[in-house]
DNA sequence: AACTATTTATAAGA
DNA sequence: TTCTTATAAATAGTT
């Protein structure tokens, strides 16, 4: 999707794949509801970015527990 | 996107439901993969199904680990 | 399970 | 960097 095609591979500019990060997870996380209301399905998705902040999503509802850790 | 414009609300048909939720399972976890390989991120989704079947994708390599708990 | 008309996501650019 | 827009990609309805 956009201006060009694009190969899926690590962004090696740094700003670039920030700018991609911001984009692609607010399109991620958007899918990710859709799909949960949409199709009546338990969704858990965390995501951390390289610089190790977290975002995350889950429509769980006291059925489903998604546990993200992260090892030294 | 497709022949119609939808409204993100339950699909009430059960065939089509199922058959939406395969599409956009699949979708949304190739969507996963791109935003981790792209942007060096780590990404958990776990995904139930409506009939209680798992799908998952984790991009873990020993730094991340990703638990699903299903709660009585 | 394939197809394709359209909508949606987004890569570049402003 | 926030907004725009041309284009790639996802997918709703169809077959």
């Amino acid at each position: 999707m956009g201006r060009g095609k694009i190969v899926i591979r690590r962004i090696e500019n740094c700003t670039s794949r920030q700018v991609t990060f911001s984009k692609r997870r607010k399109g991620l996380i958007k899918k990710a509801k859709e799909l949960a209301i949409l199709c009546d399905a338990h969704v858990g998705l965390v995501i951390f970015s390289a610089t190790g902040k977290l975002y995350e999503y889950a429509n769980t509802s006291g059925r489903v527990a998604v546990i993200m850790i992260n090892l030294p």
